[in-house]
DNA sequence: TTGTAGGCGTTATCAC
DNA sequence: GTGATAACGCCTACAA
């Protein structure tokens, strides 16, 4: 009959027109308003209103499902997140979001929680749903995961590095080279105890990208290396307070902390406050993300920025270019990065004085 | 024939296969198949075998556009979030949406940009694709969103706030009470003029609310009253900052300052620090939303705690519950919040010495 | 510019 | 426990 069920809150059952309906009470065939609503420029200018008034009548509301099944496209892409309670990749997202909604496309979410097989099921599941194309944070995936989205040829991009064996398409920057230019920055100012925290390494190659740039840099650079000066901390202010008294405790002579994301170094940063250890003439302190609060803090916080959204919009527009049938030149873009120099990290009078001599 | 056409990125046609073509290969009727994957225990061992055996062979992924159309429902919640890069909105949805996974449902995402008018175009298209749900932030929609939700009985639920006229069912705290109490603890604790700052108030209920809840109090505790106590920024640590200088410039006497977020609230208290306004002594500072940096500040920050993971998920299976057809016994939930005193508003000696004269 | 026919891949329904 | 049949609501392809 042309009409869909609906069952709603109330418990009551609602007819809800359909095309059929609209094309009735239009005096057209069903095929006509299907093109007035996709190319109103193809129907004649009266039928157009005719089929306009029997819509508004009606309370015609298309019914997507049907579409996507018969024209063999969503208009959907599917994004696997870590997590949301993350402001990069939140920014990312937002991003990528944007680009998607210019051309039409909408966003289905899933949360992997930093676990590859989590990610597994959900890409299973975005394929079930035919997405048409998908985005996926980092490039640490299952073996499973890659061979789906390949052996199905579904346009995907990988966000926040720059994989070396992309599944297909990839936006982000180089976090080894982030991180070795910090480290060396730091090693050209003087200081020659450099710590690192970062975030938990598993299943996440951007940590231990930025790990590896950092343990180059104090190898080329050739600073004092102890064990002790690198930990793997949760994201959380506070653990970055509490290893921080850790560290000063075991190796007082630390001069200079590098923190692979803003927060931690903020907590860092806290900790040296209350322990009234100066910050930058006791300890230098470095970040990574290059979030607004970096600039705000005091001393203001050193740090990496990335080209957060814009990496985001990147990744959306090539993959729309792909799923669009256009050729994509370069499969892995580089967005680069930029350091901040900013008060945490100043050279302190005592260290000057000392590389002067 | 049982097999759709995809056309994937490397631009070749590949043969998907179909219910039918499992079917044929296992040697049985394709609701077979259909059965075995939906009610695997309404099927004898023995075929259930053949199929899995089928659809290992075959590569069969269901298509989940054809079973929506044929169902009647996408296992699909829309979300319109004003946007991903705030945390406490973020903490909503992620609570949210491993209510969701639990039980087997997906989130399609839309960004409103605090705009009423994106989020009726968001809903409208998520009723086009036939959500079964809609998780709508804040109370503050167009009348047409409203009646677009009524109109087609979809389940619906609005968080963070406690609508008197809920589109169906709302999950979240009153914003006027808990800003009630923060200025009256602070009246409480001898503090006479009280600053706000607030982020927008246009289009955002919650921060109109949590004025009005200021406001109030300033006039029961009858402490003093001057336009330019109140301020609406952005939300931005630096706006903050730059305020936090307009409000000592004309009223240096100004003893507390009450922000409704926590990054305001520290982005002022970094200027105050600059400005060498200490504080809580010279001037107390409180926050809103219980966000984790607020616990780590010198001194810690005074701020409302927001069961914000909570409240998203008891959405979920408040919405998922109604969408069961189970009958939900409260339609709008105040799960409450928690004022956490800390530093950044202790009775300073000063105050503490007027008051007991 | 408009219409007809057929099918998209699955599940509801009812029969065996 | 299993299968045949008929939708689900729209769009592709082709015809008029």
């Amino acid at each position: 009959m042309g009409m869909e069920n609906v069952s709603g809150s109330s418990g009551r059952r609602v007819k809800r027109a359909g095309i059929r309906d609209v094309a009735r009470l239009a005096g057209v065939a069903p095929m006509t308003v299907s093109r007035a609503l996709s190319f109103p420029h193809r129907v004649s200018i009266e039928t157009r209103e005719k089929i306009a008034a029997a819509i508004a009548a009606t309370g015609y509301i298309p019914n997507r499902v049907a579409s996507n099944l018969s024209s063999n496209q969503t208009m959907t892409i599917g994004a696997v997140i870590p997590t949301l309670r993350n402001s990069i990749a939140a920014d990312f997202t937002e991003g990528f979001s944007r680009a998607l909604k210019a051309r039409g496309y909408h966003l289905l979410l899933g949360n992997s929680d930093f676990i590859p097989e989590g990610e597994e099921t959900i890409v299973a599941e975005f394929l079930a749903r035919r997405v048409d194309g998908v985005y996926l944070t980092g490039a640490t995936h299952t073996a499973k995961t890659r061979k789906m989205l390949r052996d199905n040829a579904i346009p995907t991009v990988e966000i926040a590095s720059l994989p070396e064996d992309p599944i297909d398409m990839a936006v982000g920057f180089s976090n080894f080279d982030a991180a070795y230019e910090v480290t060396r920055m730091l090693a050209e100012q003087g200081y020659r105890r450099v710590a690192l925290f970062t975030t938990f390494t598993k299943d996440n190659e951007r940590q231990v990208e930025r790990q590896a740039g950092y343990r180059a840099a104090v190898r080329d650079f050739g600073l004092d290396t102890d064990p002790r000066f690198v930990a793997e901390l949760e994201m959380d202010l506070k653990a970055a307070g509490r290893q921080l008294r850790v560290l000063v405790g075991e190796r007082p002579d630390v001069d200079a902390l590098f923190c692979t994301g803003d927060f931690i170094a903020a907590g860092a940063l806290f900790e040296a406050q209350r322990l009234g250890i100066r910050v930058p003439d006791d300890l230098a302190i470095a970040g990574f993300e290059g979030l607004e609060i970096a600039e705000n803090l005091n001393p203001s916080l050193t740090t990496v920025r990335i080209p957060r959204f814009e990496i985001g919009s990147r990744a959306g527009t090539m993959l729309l270019d792909r799923i669009a049938g256009k050729d994509v030149e370069q499969r892995v873009v580089d967005m680069g990065f930029e350091i901040i120099k900013r008060g945490s990290t100043a050279t302190p009078a005592t260290l000057r004085r000392e590389t002067a001599s």
